[in-house]
DNA sequence: CTCTCGATATTCCCTTGAAA
DNA sequence: TTTCAAGGGAATATCGAGAG
C-alpha cells in the first residue's frame, strides 16, 4: 500500500453534502418512512400496523444501512434522484475501511439490504453502482419530491446537515437515531415518549425507545420540559391517571413544526397553571400542564 | 472484432459481538 | 439464550481499455 493521502469520513461526507446543492441545508424525509398511516386503508378499515420500514433496519439492527439510506436522501435531490459514486467514497463516508475490496464488498452487502426493503434500486453505471432513491414507505415506487403535492402520504420532516455536520451521525447509537427520526416526524413542539406507546407506533422495542430516549436527553438533544397528566384506565397505579413527562428537541433537530402546531404554539399562554386533581377533574386529557420536577442532585 | 488484463462490484462463508 | 448484523477473506462476475 502507498502511503498517499485518503479524504476522511468528515471531508467525504461534507463533498457528498456539497454536491447535493440543496439550499435548505435539510433533508425532506416521508413520515412514512418512520410510521405508516394508522387511521384507515383504501378500502375503508382500519390497519393495524404502523411501522415503516425505519422499524424493519431497527429491529434487525441495520445501524449500517440506515446511515447509507440517510446519506442518499441527503445526496440525492433532484433528477432522476439518483448517484453514482465508488463504493470506497460510500465506505470512507460511513467511516468504515478505506480498502478498497474490503469496502466494495461492504456497501455492496448494504445496497442490497436497502434494495431488499424497497427503498433503493442498484442499476451499473460502468464499474461504478448508480443508487436511485424509491419512496420513503418501502413501497417500491419512484420517488418524487414530498414538497410538490398535499396529502396524507406527502407528511414530510426535515433531517438537518447538522446531523452529518455536527458529527451526530458517528455520536448517536441506533436506539437514538431512530427516536430522532420518530421525534422529528411527530412535528410537535412538545411530545412525551411513553416507551410502550412509542415501541407499539413505530414497531421498536420498549428497551430500544428507552435506549434512544436515554442518549438523546444526556446529549442534551430532547429537553424535558413539564409534566401532564393523562386519563389511562390501565395505569399501574390503579388511579386512572398518568403522569406523562413531556419533552421537546434542542436545535438544530427543532426544526419540525406542522402548521396546526405552529398556530397553538404561538397561541398558548406564558405560563401555565399548575393542577390538583379536583382541576383535573373537570379538564380534557392533554390540556393542562404541571411544572417538571427539578431533578435532584 | 475479440482477446486479455486490471479495476471494481457482488456474493458466499465464517466469526464475533450486540440486541431482543 | 438466541438471533442476526457487522465485517473480513476469498471466489466469482462484470466492465472498460488497450493490443493485435
Amino acid at each position: 500500500m502507498s502511503d498517499q493521502p485518503t479524504l476522511g469520513q468528515t471531508e467525504t461526507i461534507a463533498e457528498l453534502l456539497r454536491l447535493s446543492r440543496r439550499s435548505s441545508e435539510a433533508v425532506p424525509i416521508r413520515r412514512y418512512f418512520v410510521q405508516q398511516d394508522d387511521r384507515v386503508v383504501d378500502n375503508g378499515r382500519q390497519t393495524t400496523n404502523t411501522r415503516g420500514p425505519l422499524a424493519s433496519l431497527v429491529r434487525t439492527s441495520q445501524t449500517s444501512a440506515l446511515d447509507l439510506l440517510l446519506l442518499v436522501y441527503a445526496v440525492t435531490s433532484g433528477g432522476d434522484y439518483g448517484t453514482t459514486h465508488y463504493a470506497t467514497t460510500w465506505s470512507r463516508a460511513l467511516g468504515k475501511s478505506f480498502v478498497a475490496k474490503g469496502a466494495a464488498a461492504q456497501v455492496s452487502r448494504l445496497w442490497r439490504q436497502l434494495e431488499d426493503l424497497r427503498l433503493i434500486e442498484r442499476a451499473n453505471d460502468g464499474r461504478r453502482a448508480k443508487v436511485t432513491k424509491l419512496l420513503e414507505d418501502g413501497s417500491g415506487q419512484p420517488y418524487t419530491n414530498p414538497g410538490g403535492d398535499t396529502g396524507l402520504r406527502n407528511i414530510y420532516f426535515k433531517l438537518p446537515y447538522a446531523y452529518w455536520t455536527d458529527g451526530w451521525h458517528t455520536r448517536l447509537a441506533l436506539p437514538a437515531k431512530a427516536l430522532l427520526l420518530a421525534g422529528m416526524s411527530r412535528r410537535k413542539h412538545e411530545f412525551a415518549i411513553s416507551d410502550r406507546s412509542f415501541a407499539r407506533w413505530y414497531g421498536f422495542s420498549p428497551a430500544t425507545v428507552a435506549r434512544g430516549r436515554k442518549q438523546l436527553v444526556g446529549e442534551g438533544l430532547l429537553i424535558p420540559t413539564r409534566c401532564t397528566l393523562e386519563v389511562n384506565l390501565h395505569s399501574p397505579d390503579m388511579t386512572g391517571l398518568e403522569t406523562r413527562q413531556q419533552y421537546t428537541f434542542a436545535a438544530p433537530f427543532d426544526l419540525n413544526l406542522s402548521i396546526d402546531e405552529e398556530k397553538a404554539l404561538a397561541a398558548r399562554p406564558a405560563d401555565e397553571t399548575t393542577v390538583t386533581p379536583e382541576d383535573f377533574l373537570f379538564a380534557q386529557p392533554g390540556r393542562i400542564s404541571m411544572p417538571t420536577r427539578k431533578a435532584t442532585a
